[in-house]
RNA sequence: GAGCACUUAGCUCAGCUGGUUAGAGCGUUCCCUUGACGUGGGAAAGGUCACAGGUUCGAAUCCUGUAGUGCUCACCA
């Protein structure tokens, strides 16, 4: 009943404190608080406790935990310590994710190619071995992370997403799923990621700012002239459009006439990064006599005098459309180019070749006439004929309100080609997956991307089709989340899964209540994601993951036929190669087994969202203790994959279960550095979590997560929060100490039979009510995931007001009256004491008790010293909340 | 372009459904060393709660607008 003298050092205690809840498997929800030890199977089921369940967002098993992981284990662990408190048998599950492409990618960047070895120079079957071992190895690391960090989860059901049973239950989903006419094979246009050569996601796929080449070429008119002058009028005063990096501005946009006679446009140009001070073409003034480029005068946009001059230089008009900077039109008189022709922008005029028609928008009267149409056009010399079409798609105020439709090669093209597809496909593909033109650009065939740019621009000039460059055009391209290559949008045949129901019913569960998210208004996001979603990619061609259940019967290959389109060709005998049949199961079948001998199975993966998303059931179906646990009740993660996972989590158990997987979802902001920057390694300000865990414990690093933070909200862990809490966690060894060094004199059984309502003082009195309302706050502030609420009130309570009051005023009934001498002027009033020192020990239990859940460590050190009372157990996992 | 947040002390942030002098930590200044604790105790300075309107007996809190910041989604061919 005492504690060791000194100030409170967690290295001394947690190690000790860690292995005593492992080794008695206290977290184990076999464990039985009464006898001590774990259920046999016959004792479980007669167990009337109710059941509480987390299944822990598995991490990735090849690296440790970060910040943010940690972070959740520590939400989750409140959770499960408070429940268990409560009397609920709980299950808390931990896990770890085999990570498919970002997995396979780190293996291959840190241990393939520090040994100078090649994936594709590799057996398959070698090369997952070798890197399962080399995951499994790593796992014990983040195991032991998740248990120094207190989580107090059964880590004898620790589990990985590739163990066997749960490959079995994923791919009997699959096959479900397939034979639900959910899942399909297609080809369709993916997002190739040319450095893993795989499709990824659209949600994989990051824009990059860059500075690209703004080609306008001329499609020519391949018909008479005169017919194209019809429209002419239409054009007049019309002036076409240019990008524009920085919207919402109001400066205006001009037009007019120098007094040298030029026609003059001028309009917003603005780049937060350069102020153009050089001429520099940006854009075309459509027109049949009249040409102009547009180009962009040396003005500071900051420069009001400047802009002065230049406004009075020339007629205008004002466009509230177009802001800042200044582009005055010249005439290119004499340039045949620019006559008779559709003047189209694009950044990749390699493309051109995989044109399957022309777009406007519907309302842009300048193009009225050809809507529907087919047009006959000159490019490089040759005469096509390509569509014309009208699609809502197309702005019509961005480049010259013309698009090129080249379904093959971009996302947006596909899309309005589906809308068109009797003008628009099939698509026609040439560029292949190594990245270079094919057969079907003629002289470019085996170019790469940017050969053949460099190389059409010369030609483009030659034959009058290039009409314009802009060589600082800013944009975004897609690069791949992952590897960061460029992403190549290509046709290739895929799987997909078709959301189908599943998605309603997500939706439904949500709207309905049945699973509430934290914070609320992260519904809306949720909402917002799951109206858009479109089919899901889930074919991966990678080698690490869950291998499709897919069959051939003989070999497959993609090719691209004369006519450009992708199709799949299977070898149904020696030499003899036929179209594949999706729906033909002498060709194709879908189950887990290898039908037969020349039977061969798919090269791809899964997604890995595909198995991640059966987690919570996978998991209990292995364990088989979905009757018990499931649905589950909290579900934690990062609100960053809200979308990717949590939506899938519960539309997976749509289909799967038929109802929800969990009950509450508690999202978690992101931990910052501790300068409140977003962590980097450039910035410098990555927190070393067993740094900080050696230099502040662990109950520190845990208050500094719960402190004044609430669900889905970001904030930063600094070093001024944990210090607070080390010294808070002083603060609780002191004032334990005091309260057990007073409490020596006292019988332990006046201690359980303490009857707090026969307080007689008003200073106990009062310590016990405000310590029972303290704790009903406490328990609504957790039931509701405020744990913010909850440890600022236990800190500043505890704090200042048991130690800084209650236990200051109490020291009246504890030590003698004495004088300015220190003469005794009156003796300690033995009852009093008594009662005093009942009221402390009284008040101490009951903070230990919620302070348990935030800060495990030192409460439970402190425990070992509180003489127990009925109820009570020797750890403070299973005290009696 | 759309959606969602946010803007409170020098800094980092709490303030939950509107209610008496707006809180914490760190930092600053001053005081206090004999009994739990200097990793402590006491006190002080510091905020017209982004701005402008409105609702109300009463607003940091609700509504509208403005400005700024952040995030997410879509996207410029």
């Amino acid at each position: 009943m005492a504690l060791p003298k000194g100030g409170y050092n967690h290295k001394d205690h947690e190690e000790i404190i860690l292995r005593k809840w492992l080794e008695q498997k206290m977290y184990k929800p076999e464990y039985y608080p009464l006898t001590n030890t774990l259920q046999t199977e016959a004792e479980e089921t007669n167990d009337k406790r109710p059941r509480w369940c987390l299944i822990c967002p598995p991490p990735n098993a090849y690296g440790r935990p970060h910040v943010g992981n940690i972070s959740g284990y520590a939400y989750m662990d409140a959770m499960a310590r408070f429940q268990r408190m409560n009397g609920k048998k709980v299950l808390m599950l931990p896990g770890k994710d085999h990570a498919g492409l970002e997995g396979e990618g780190v293996y291959v960047r840190e241990v393939l190619e520090k040994q100078g070895k090649n994936k594709f120079d590799m057996n398959r079957d070698d090369f997952y071995n070798d890197m399962m071992e080399w995951m499994k190895n790593n796992m014990e690391q983040a195991l032991k992370d998740e248990q120094t960090i207190g989580l107090s989860a059964d880590f004898d059901r620790n589990t990985f997403t590739l163990d066997p049973d749960i490959v079995e239950i994923v791919l009997d989903t699959f096959v479900e799923m397939y034979n639900a006419g959910m899942i399909y094979k297609g080809v369709r246009i993916v997002n190739w990621d040319p450095k893993a050569r795989t499709a990824v996601a659209d949600n994989q796929v990051e824009y990059k700012e860059t500075q690209s080449n703004f080609y306008y070429f001329k499609y020519a008119f391949g018909e008479p002239v005169s017919k194209a002058l019809s429209w002419k009028e239409n054009f007049h005063n019309k002036i076409v459009n240019f990008k524009v990096t920085k919207k919402n501005s109001k400066f205006p946009y001009l037009q007019g006439v120098l007094p040298t006679g030029e026609k003059v446009i001028a309009c917003g140009y603005q780049n937060e990064k350069e102020t153009p001070n050089q001429g520099r073409v940006v854009g075309v003034r459509l027109g049949f006599d009249e040409n102009y480029a547009l180009v962009v005068v040396p003005v500071d946009l900051s420069d009001k005098n400047k802009i002065e001059e230049v406004l009075s230089k020339i007629n205008f008009f004002e466009s509230q459309k177009y802001p800042g900077g200044h582009v005055v039109m010249f005439d290119l008189e004499g340039d045949d180019a620019f006559k008779n022709g559709f003047i189209i922008g694009t950044v990749r005029p390699e493309t051109i070749f995989a044109d399957t028609a022309i777009a406007c928008n519907p309302k842009d009267e300048r193009y009225k006439k050809f809507m529907g149409k087919k047009v006959k056009v000159s490019f490089l010399g040759k005469v096509k004929e390509i569509s014309f079409i009208a699609d809502y798609a197309v702005d019509k105020d961005f480049g010259t309100g013309l698009l090129k439709i080249t379904p093959a090669h971009s996302q947006v093209d596909w899309e309005i080609a589906q809308r068109h597809p009797e003008q628009c496909l099939p698509a026609i593909q040439v560029i292949g997956y190594d990245l270079r033109l094919n057969h079907l650009t003629g002289e470019y065939a085996g170019l790469t991307i940017k050969e053949a740019r460099e190389r059409l621009e010369l030609d483009m000039q030659k034959h009058g089709n290039l009409v314009a460059v802009d060589k600082a055009y800013q944009n975004k391209i897609q690069i791949a989340e992952r590897t960061k290559a460029p992403i190549e949008p290509l046709l290739s045949s895929q799987w997909y899964l078709k959301y189908d129901y599943i998605k309603e019913e997500a939706i439904k569960m949500v709207k309905e209540g049945r699973v509430k998210i934290h914070p609320k208004s992260m519904k809306k996001k949720f909402y917002h994601w799951m109206y858009n979603l479109r089919d899901w990619a889930i074919s991966r061609s990678l080698w690490w993951g869950y291998r499709l259940p897919v069959w051939y019967h003989g070999k497959v290959k993609e090719i691209i036929d004369d006519s450009g389109q992708v199709k799949e060709m299977i070898e149904i005998k020696p030499g003899e190669w036929v179209e594949l049949e999706y729906d033909n199961p002498e060709h194709l079948r879908v189950q887990k087994e290898c039908p037969g001998p020349g039977w061969v199975q798919d090269d791809n993966v899964l997604d890995t969202w595909f198995s991640s998303g059966q987690w919570p059931f996978a998991t209990l179906m292995k364990y088989k203790l979905m009757d018990q646990y499931y649905p589950t009740d909290v579900m934690v993660s990062g609100y960053d994959i809200l979308e990717n996972w949590i939506s899938r989590m519960m539309m997976f158990s749509a289909f799967k279960c038929a109802q929800e997987p969990f009950k509450d979802v508690y999202l978690t902001g992101l931990v910052k550095g501790t300068d409140g920057q977003k962590m980097s390694k450039s910035r410098g300000n990555l927190i070393d979590i067993d740094k900080v865990r050696e230099d502040y414990g662990t109950d520190a690093l845990r208050m500094a997560y719960f402190y004044q933070n609430s669900a889905g909200a970001s904030y930063a862990l600094t070093y001024d929060k944990l210090k607070m809490f080390k010294h808070f966690a002083n603060k609780i060894w002191n004032a334990s100490k005091f309260v057990l060094m007073n409490i020596e004199d006292l019988d332990k059984n006046e201690i359980n039979q303490m009857q707090t309502e026969d307080f007689k003082l008003n200073e106990t009195k009062e310590l016990v009510k405000q310590v029972k309302f303290l704790k009903k706050k406490i328990t609504k502030n957790i039931l509701e995931f405020q744990f913010g609420h909850a440890t600022d009130s236990l800190y500043s309570e505890f704090w200042h007001d048991f130690c800084d009051i209650r236990i200051e005023t109490l020291k009246k009934f504890i030590y003698p009256k004495k004088d300015e001498n220190g003469n005794v002027i009156e003796d300690v009033n033995l009852s009093h004491k008594k009662e005093a020192s009942l009221a402390l020990i009284y008040a101490l239990r009951e903070y230990l008790k919620m302070l348990h859940p935030f800060m495990p460590f030192i409460t439970e050190r402190i425990w070992q010293e509180i003489p127990k009372i009925e109820g009570d157990h020797d750890s403070l996992l299973y005290s009696k909340w």
